[in-house]
DNA sequence: CGGTGTGAAAGTTTTCACAGCG
DNA sequence: CGCTGTGAAAACTTTCACACCG
């Protein structure tokens, strides 16, 4: 420990991460900057854990792939650990995003606050229709997606959103990779065929429901079973 | 195999499944939804695999959680396999949902197609600001979230989404919950606390972000190393 | 004390590899 | 022959338990 902290960075992920473990990150994140906005100064492990439902040693052992952040016998500065994770998953430089497809839930994105908490903001919203092109939403000019990578260059914007309908996702991506897209979160639901470089994230709200609709049917099975 | 197939309803789920067995299921089924769209008959674990890109052992292990539903030599016939996967993950029959704060974001979801196709429809909607409520969105009148009970139980309803602003989200779960609902889509950037009965999926959209700015910085920095 | 960081053990998930079927 | 279903092995993730620190 002592003064074998990480510096901003400076981030020691030699060996590689789990991908469960860096979506924990996220929700250790999102539960201290709530704890540091109503004042807590430090937490423990086993606190931050218990909030989310997660053990104190897991807590310690995913913090522990990136750095060394604790106090013993005192627990984590919220503020310190909340800069480290920010370094960690890259959220301390403010990220332009461009939304591809301004239907109904494009729409809606467009007006999310919510984004703007972690530092990303929706720089340019493109559709096909020409109907769309020119309209004003959100305080956004909606342009054609062919000015998509004369934007996406002049901007030096590195990450995507595909918001258009199943049938268009594909074509949507492929503009956006042609672009020079580097990390692209889709939301239609269906399976993008990337290139290696190109990494993704997906959102498919139908499947959220499925899951729920497992979860309830199988445990009335269990409860059943009793 | 030969005549012990699972028959609708009957789903062999004695030892417990794990989640991420559950959520590649819904890929499946979503995958094959599209194949059988477009006439195919049948399909191998490999093939499936690679749609998606799983390995051809991984699709069959995953299968193999539930029943046995394939043909040496064949492969899965695709309707057969659609409705084997409906049964397990509960959506061979509707699912009425109720959706709670009816801001940009519910707005945009009470218009969302993709809903319907795996069987579930949103049957009310609930506000607690008196200006929303009697106003008509996408077809249906927003209530006050008071009447949120009588209309659970009326309906019938099991599952419930929250698309309500992060500081309101616990207020509404408890809601639900008290309202009788048995899952909740929580579309609100904060971890619930919700009794053991009841289960729940969270989305948040910006976390989605968060783990793209990861994997997009964290590949930088491995080609950078080489 | 109260708490971190971390090897070692336990548990879980994925991959391998092959018998068996139509 | 092509492909499934499945034990056994390998890989990975979580939990345990404890040395060490302030």
């Amino acid at each position: 420990m002592t003064d074998f902290r990480p510096q901003p960075g400076e981030i020691p992920s030699d060996a590689t991460v789990p991908k469960v473990v860096v979506s924990r990150i996220s929700l250790y994140l999102r539960e201290l900057q709530r704890l540091e906005a109503s004042g807590q100064q430090t937490i423990s492990s086993s606190q931050l854990g218990t909030l989310l439902g997660f053990s104190d040693a897991q807590v310690r052992k995913d913090l522990g792939f990136f750095g060394q952040f604790g106090y013993p016998g005192v627990g984590y500065r919220c503020e310190e650990l909340i800069h480290a994770m920010r370094d960690i998953l890259g959220t301390n430089h403010a990220w332009p995003v461009v939304m591809v497809g301004v239907g109904n839930l494009g729409q809606a994105l467009l007006g999310y606050r919510g984004f703007g908490r972690q530092n990303f903001s929706i720089e340019a919203a493109f559709d096909a229709d020409p109907a769309k092109v020119g309209q004003t939403i959100q305080g956004l000019r909606i342009q054609h997606v062919d000015e998509l990578p004369a934007v996406v260059k002049s901007k030096g914007i590195r990450l995507g959103m595909i918001v258009v309908p199943a049938v268009r996702a594909q074509e949507a991506a492929d503009r956006l990779v042609a672009a020079g897209i580097e990390g692209i979160v889709n939301f239609a639901p269906v399976t993008l065929t990337l290139p290696a470089h190109v990494q993704s994230v997906s959102v498919d709200l139908a499947i959220e429901l499925e899951q729920l609709s497992f979860a309830v049917t199988s445990k009335l099975a269990k409860a059943g079973a009793l």
